[in-house]
RNA sequence: GGGCGUAUAGCUCAGUGGUAGAGCGCUGCCUUCACACGGCAGAGGUCCGUGGUUCGAAACCACGUACGCCCA
């Protein structure tokens, strides 16, 4: 950007300024100049880079979208006028269920991997009823080729909002860098040992059929009923009644269990009693956190019905009795625990039922055998469910991975939550719900799940003579060969005739969670796979946006893959926007947030609008959509076309060479600005100097709201108070000095807030921009605050307000008299101290002319300033 | 049940120890000369409640109520 104002200004002012059609045309020009290309030759120092939230491709943009990705960008625009290099790259999210989903109905295929790769496979013009089965390869590629559809409409919207993202880095979370990058990763921590393959109770949804990891538990109120069962103890000396919601799980009891400090059951520790109806003896053992309260106080023990079952059957080494399946049935044989006829009997009606079949056959079974005790009591208790499914989560015994998090390892954890402490949140109050989870973490991250569409794990397995796969020494690949499919890859050492037959290899069937790989979205964004030059300038990232219920997930996972790589935060700074709320203070639902669509709202307000709006949302903090506060955006953007054309205007008889030498920060082309001499306009200066510290202090601590609330404020003292006063001086009514230095300041201000402006309104100041400078503001420098009180040179800022106070006492009469604000004062009188005096007596001619006063008598007195003004003409019958 | 946040004018929100603020809405007035997609002015408030700290509390502390989110 060369600093060419006057040579280049074109003084193109239109006589009647507009917004229409400013959206299309300056994302045009942005796009075809390139001007948020990110320059890669800039050092790390110079640069901001943000780790953008990929928005998933399946789903629609709603106006939450709009709202928190500007956010992003005042930041982004901010620090680019700062002088910063900002990498600001879009992802798009296209790995994971609903992706999977839109695919298949899309085309009419199904992911299979067990389907060889067709490199001729072409989806059917018109999709069947019949799912055409391909392989994961075939499916990917359908993916890729459907996502880029999608991202064509995405990057519409996020042009026409204003986005000033690079889109020239761009990555979609399943495409192959983000394989390649994700299976990295995992190879990397799995050779630290920090990634895991263990055989272990896991939660497990039957519908889905996959594992679930923690993160995507949700608790929901079910009813259900406690059970009173008899347990007769195995020395006939009479029974013990234990309470349970989940009486088909009695076939899996291996014990009964009570706190260790119960009077009722200090005797029947260590002794054993009999199931009813199967007979097995179990023991009756003691662990902390058997709850006293809790039903009879003591309860049984299945292998496994909780989590609270899994930690007693790991820590009191119990042993396993499993009997429900994958497919959320029980199983078609009993534990060889129960090995009684009557038992394997009493299991046969069992066998095969669903859970809740099940439940109601096995409490006739036993209220036959007698061995209930009362009615069931009603209750109504959290159920533990899939955030996706809808039917409760059962616990099976499966082979899976996992990623250390700290959940058994109080070391990592403190690591954690350390890196929590580290990171800078905006708003602070933030960290806390990062380190509750961290609190909260019960064990490691299962990041394997049996589905079929995802980024595979980068595995396969020997298998021996048996064809048995040997888990303790699965084959890797090597880093360069990545991604891969081990499904239909075949390992270094083998060949293709050898999959899955004795003594050949099997690959890893299962696909990571997302959050595995979006866990990596810095390392993928930044180029840690393939362009070492880009990740040396961009990594460690500056910026997190994102929103506050995925912390757990996406932040905590982001940070976590981070310190597992690379020992040190992704980021420095986390901003967390809030949710936006309908008129009723509720969470936009999906039907209300689409009535509305992002790209109607951007078309009937226009993007500014939009844009102020969003700026009005702090961080963290819920906003209500609220159209009133976009009209007020519409409205200033307005007024900012019609006061800049009004000042422009005024200048453009010989513009000075002050405003561009300003607009571009050179210190010493400012000094030549010799023209502000009148006190007023130093004291305007002096005051946008205050406003633009306040503002640059405010960005600089993320609160973009309170930058642009102290701009806007300023602008309209502008307008109102200072343009008014100095319109008759600019004219040349009180000599050429005055005029001139009324211009010169006219046209700093207007410089300085354009640039304040750009942020938030980037079309509207573009606009007013390219009236009269080269370039683009948006590449302009941020204003600086010296600069300007320089050019004020020390005259007092508070000139302005008591001048202004002294108009509106003016307007204040005018207004009660019911008379135009034209209309002739025939005296004012102005009692005040010293000082105020002074002030006023510095800008009196400037005063007089704002009020068409005649008289304008100062008088030296005490106590508050008292304005007394005598109109010309009493009545509202004024001439003219 | 635990954690975090919010509660100020009809609405949306600023205000973190010193006389209650802004915008919108409302009411009234002002239109040749930047802007009627405008301007000027006015009315409008037990600062959620109850205690406490303080010379002084919307703000700080405690308890409570309501709402939102996260977790169990």
């Amino acid at each position: 950007m060369a600093a060419d104002g006057a040579r280049g200004r074109s003084r193109a002012i239109p006589a009647k300024p507009s917004l229409d059609g400013i959206e299309e045309r300056w994302s045009a020009v942005w796009q075809e100049q390139g001007t948020y290309r990110f320059d890669r030759t800039a050092t790390r120092e110079r640069v901001y880079s943000i780790d953008t939230p990929p928005p998933t491709v399946s789903g629609s943009l709603h106006v939450g979208h709009v709202f928190s990705y500007t956010h992003t960008d005042l930041i982004a625009r901010y620090q680019r006028m700062r002088g910063r290099e900002v990498f600001y790259p879009m992802g798009f999210d296209d790995n994971g269920l609903p992706t999977e989903r839109r695919v298949q109905n899309y085309f009419g295929v199904r992911c299979d991997p067990s389907v060889p790769y067709d490199p001729e496979f072409v989806p059917p013009q018109n999709p069947g009823d019949e799912q055409i089965p391909i392989s994961r390869r075939n499916f990917v590629e359908l993916c890729e080729r459907l996502t880029v559809e999608d991202e064509k409409g995405f990057e519409e919207l996020w042009r026409r909002l204003g986005l000033s993202v690079d889109w020239t880095h761009t990555y979609a979370t399943i495409d192959s860098r983000s394989r390649a990058v994700s299976q990295r990763a995992f190879l990397r921590s799995h050779r630290r040992g920090n990634a895991y393959l263990a055989e272990a109770p896991t939660l497990w949804d039957v519908t889905y059929r996959t594992a679930v990891a923690q993160a995507e538990l949700e608790d929901r109120e079910r009813d259900s009923a406690y059970h009173a069962l008899a347990f007769p103890k195995a020395d006939g000396s009479g029974e013990v009644v234990i309470e349970t919601t989940r009486p088909e799980l009695l076939p899996a009891c291996v014990a009964l269990v009570a706190h260790p400090d119960d009077e009722r059951y200090q005797a029947l520790f260590g002794k054993t009693v009999r199931t009813p109806l199967f007979g097995v003896e179990v023991p009756v053992v003691a662990h902390r956190l058997a709850d006293q309260e809790k039903g009879s106080g003591i309860a049984m023990i299945c292998t496994f019905g909780d989590l609270t079952d899994v930690t007693w059957w790991r820590e009191l080494n119990l042993p396993a009795r499993v009997v429900i399946g994958r497919d959320g049935r029980l199983l078609p044989d009993p534990p060889a625990a129960i090995d009684s006829d009557q038992g394997r009997a009493a299991y046969a009606e069992l066998a095969g039922r669903t859970v809740n079949a099940a439940r109601s056959r096995i409490v006739e079974l036993l209220r036959e055998a007698g061995a209930t005790r009362g009615e069931p009591r009603p209750i109504r208790h959290p159920v533990k469910f899939y955030e996706k499914g809808d039917r409760p989560l059962e616990i099976v015994s499966t082979r899976q991975w996992y990623i250390r998090n700290g959940g058994r390892d109080e070391d990592l954890r403190a690591a954690l939550r350390a890196r929590g402490a580290q990171l800078r949140w905006h708003p602070p109050h933030m960290r806390v719900r990062y380190e509750n989870w961290v609190d909260g973490l019960n064990g490691d991250w299962l990041i394997s799940r049996q589905r079929f569409f995802g980024v595979p794990f980068p595995v396969w397995y020997p298998l021996d003579e048996n064809g048995e796969p040997r888990h303790d020494s699965p084959i890797l690949p090597p880093e360069e060969a990545l991604p891969v499919d081990p499904s239909s890859d075949v390992p270094p050492g083998y060949t293709a005739d050898q999959r899955d037959v004795p003594g050949g290899f099997t690959g890893d069937p299962d696909v990571m969670d997302t959050w595995a790989t979006s866990s990596l979205t810095p390392q993928i964004a930044s180029g840690w796979l393939d362009d070492p030059d880009l990740f040396a300038r961009v990594y460690p990232m500056d910026l997190r946006p994102q929103a506050h219920e995925i912390i757990r997930t996406w932040l905590f996972s982001t940070v976590l893959r981070a310190h597992d790589e690379f020992d040190a935060l992704p980021w420095s700074d986390a901003a967390i926007s809030g949710w936006i709320l309908d008129p009723d203070r509720k969470k936009m639902s999906k039907s209300k947030g689409n009535v509305v669509t992002p790209m109607a709202l951007l078309k009937e307000h226009g993007s500014d609008a939009v844009r102020y709006w969003a700026a009005c949302g702090r961080p963290g903090t819920d906003t209500a959509f609220d159209v009133g506060q976009m009209k007020i955006g519409r409205r200033l953007a307005i007024k900012i076309l019609n006061a800049s054309r009004f000042a422009l205007g005024l200048t453009d008889t010989e513009p000075t060479a002050t405003d561009a030498a300003v607009a571009l920060g050179d210190a010493t082309a400012a000094a030549t600005a010799a023209a502000v001499t009148e006190p007023l306009d130093r004291a305007l200066l002096a005051r946008l100097a205050d406003v633009v510290d306040t503002a640059t202090a405010a960005f600089d601590g993320y609160d973009y709201t309170r930058a642009l609330e102290v701009t806007e404020s300023f602008f309209w003292t502008f307008c109102d108070d200072y343009v008014e006063l100095v319109k008759g001086r600019a004219y040349g009514g009180q000599g050429e000095a005055g005029a001139a230095s009324a211009r010169a300041t006219l046209t700093v201000a207007l410089s300085t807030l354009l640039r304040l402006f750009a942020p938030f309104l980037p079309f509207v100041t573009e606009e007013v921009w390219s009236w009269w400078q080269t370039g683009s503001v948006h590449r302009s420098r941020w204003p600086h605050a010296p600069e300007l009180r320089k050019l004020a040179e020390d005259v007092p800022p508070r000139q302005l307000e008591v001048v202004g106070s002294v108009l509106s006492a003016v307007r204040r009469a005018k207004s009660e008299a019911k008379v135009s604000m034209k209309a002739e004062v025939r005296s004012v009188r102005v009692t005040a101290g010293p000082d105020v005096l002074d002030l006023l007596d510095a800008a009196a001619a400037d005063l007089r002319a704002a009020g068409s006063i005649a008289q304008l008598t100062l008088v030296e007195g005490g106590g508050e300033p008292a304005v007394d003004v005598e109109l010309a003409t009493p009545a509202r019958a004024a001439s003219g």
